[in-house]
DNA sequence: AATTATGTAACATATAAAGTTACATGAGAC
DNA sequence: GTCTCATGTAACTTTATATGTTACATAATT
């Protein structure tokens, strides 16, 4: 598939959860985020091993938030999912021995540097509590649907 | 492959081409790069098309510089190629009717935004001119070597 | 007319995310 | 203790895309 879009599902996925209480089976949000629940557990995984969630295996088992939202923030779960490349574009050569290879990565190394410091920089900022208090406005009125309620 | 190295492919076979007169046959510019003369059309298309180099057919043919090397950056040569993706993230949805993706969505547009802005204005203050002189300056008293000349 | 070079379609290869299947492991229900 | 449920993980399949390759048409020079 194209572009990587685990960031943005886990995402998803942690902001459901916070909504509940838990604990969720990957099943279930598998159903919500319309994939697959070894999907589900492959991105959880490394959240799991930071301790941002926890697992539990067996009946009335599955996925719990265990940390303090406003203290994490997206630039965590983009590592918690290995840090994978940010950027589409790369050198064609990493370390060249043509000169004239050397200028053109020197030059396109510093905006790509910049670029992904300023991402995630701005992954940084925003907290996992603050994504929370977006969506409340978002809902205004309206209440958040079970995603554990589900039709056979 | 991984990722779209080919601003930095054309970046490199422009530089070239700015050290030495022209024109320079597909098969002369692929065997500098390391790849195949189709793939160096492929890449040049949208280059010619924009005016920035221009291609003869036939004996003596090949391609030309056609542009004032100060006058064009690195962000037009990027847009010459099509403005491919930037990121290599992105959004599991686009347009999701869920309100929770769309909090999400939205905290990762942003910070997605803003880090592809600053690598456009990155590469929109490059020009080709400014590569070749940091070029001269890696060089010093050396001599580009002339891609045209091959052996047998 | 022969040669050289681009222009392009069509096909092949490589890589990585995402989706799927299969089965082992552990925990609660009975 | 056994059954059922749920995670853990390996292995395989699918899909998308950049890149590499082959084949051949077209144009320009010799």
């Amino acid at each position: 598939m194209r572009r990587d879009s685990r960031l943005s599902g886990v995402l998803h996925v942690l902001l459901h959860m916070a909504q509940q209480p838990g604990p969720f089976t990957s099943e279930t949000l598998a159903r919500a985020m319309d994939t697959n629940p070894v999907v589900i557990r492959r991105i959880m995984a490394g959240l799991r091993d930071l301790g941002y969630v926890s697992s539990e295996k067996g009946h009335g088992g599955g996925w719990m938030l265990a940390c303090d939202l406003s203290k994490v923030t997206l630039r965590d779960v983009y590592a918690a999912l290995g840090s994978p490349s940010l950027l589409a574009m790369g050198n064609r050569t990493e370390a060249p021995g043509c000169l004239v290879e050397q200028a053109v990565n020197a030059a396109l190394d510093q905006a790509f540097h910049d670029a992904e410091a300023l991402l995630l920089r701005r992954l940084g900022e925003v907290t996992l509590a603050m994504l929370g208090e977006d969506l409340r406005k978002r809902l205004g009125p309206r209440k958040i649907h079970d995603i554990s309620a589900h039709r056979a």
